[in-house]
DNA sequence: CAGAATACCTGCGGGC
DNA sequence: TGCCCGCAGGTATTCT
């Protein structure tokens, strides 16, 4: 499910029940993740207080005395929060135990997520250190875009979706930030105007922030019976509604697929 | 080197 | 009802 809308409501739930709590158990029902769980983790996390938890793109960080444990959510996982442990179900495969009593359980169906731990410098590790820039800051912007494009001959919605040119920006937004920006996915990203630019890195902007503040608003239901963050879903334009007609001008959308990924575009408005 | 394809998994919905 | 296929919001790795 996660996007980076997702990832940050999840790092806004989780952080205040667990900031400053140690560490009292953690239980791996299922070490095969896209990499395996780290076979000593518990042993490295026991007693270990959280001193921070951070977002870099869709990656949650969680800071300890002696190293960083690194999550990601894959396509299908999830945090919950509860109580108190309660039983396990089907894909429940890590929970996380605190001395508050509080558990955060992590859940993946696909297995498509990630545990790692590490004990450098988290920006330093292998899968963070190459990471663009978070969509969110001044340093995305449209003359940052423009350079990185030159001489590339990919599809705008591949190239924002590359998280080397910028993090966070999955299939759904990147589709719906190009309909926002008028622009076809299909066009080479070299051949994009800076003031075309400018216009999309607003629109993947808006989309994003706009996703974050529904987001905002489930976070009071975060713990719910399940203490599952309650996805939350914004008004979509254009993702999943192929054949459908097109909100700006009724030609009916179409559908493609750009890097594998399902693509939905209005041929008539977006060029 | 760039760009494209593939791989990792399970679940679900549609067609037959 | 059940089987088979294609597809799913991610991204590192392997290929050409």
């Amino acid at each position: 499910m996660p996007e980076l809308p997702e990832v940050e409501t999840t790092l806004r739930g989780i952080k205040p029940p667990i900031i400053n709590q140690a560490i009292s158990d953690v239980i791996i029902r299922h070490s095969r993740l896209r990499w395996p769980i780290p076979t000593h983790l518990k042993e490295k996390l026991m007693n270990q207080v959280v001193l921070n938890v951070k977002r870099r793109g869709k990656y949650l960080l969680i800071q300890f005395p002696t190293g960083t444990l690194i999550l990601h959510l894959g396509m299908s996982g999830r945090l919950s929060i509860l109580s108190s442990s309660s039983a396990a179900k089907k894909h429940d495969h890590v929970d996380l135990c605190f001395a508050n009593h509080i558990v955060i359980r992590f859940t993946d169906p696909r297995r498509f997520g990630a545990i790692l731990w590490t004990e450098e410098d988290p920006k330093e590790h292998l899968l963070l250190k190459e990471l663009g820039p978070e969509p969110l800051t001044r340093a995305f912007n449209a003359h940052y875009l423009w350079q990185r494009a030159r001489n590339k001959k990919v599809s705008i919605k591949a190239f924002i979706m590359d998280s080397k040119i910028v993090v966070g920006v999955g299939n759904i937004y990147a589709t719906e930030a190009l309909f926002q920006a008028h622009l076809h996915p299909q066009t080479p990203a070299s051949k994009i105007s800076l003031a075309q630019l400018e216009k999309l890195v607003f629109a993947i902007k808006i989309v994003l922030k706009q996703a974050i503040q529904k987001g905002g608003t489930t976070l009071k239901d975060f713990m719910k019976s399940d203490g599952s963050p309650g996805y939350f879903s914004v008004e979509l334009k254009v993702y999943g509604r192929q054949g459908k007609p097109c909100p700006r001008c009724h030609t009916l959308l179409k559908s493609t697929r750009i890097a594998q990924r399902s693509t939905v575009f209005c041929p008539t408005c977006q060029k």
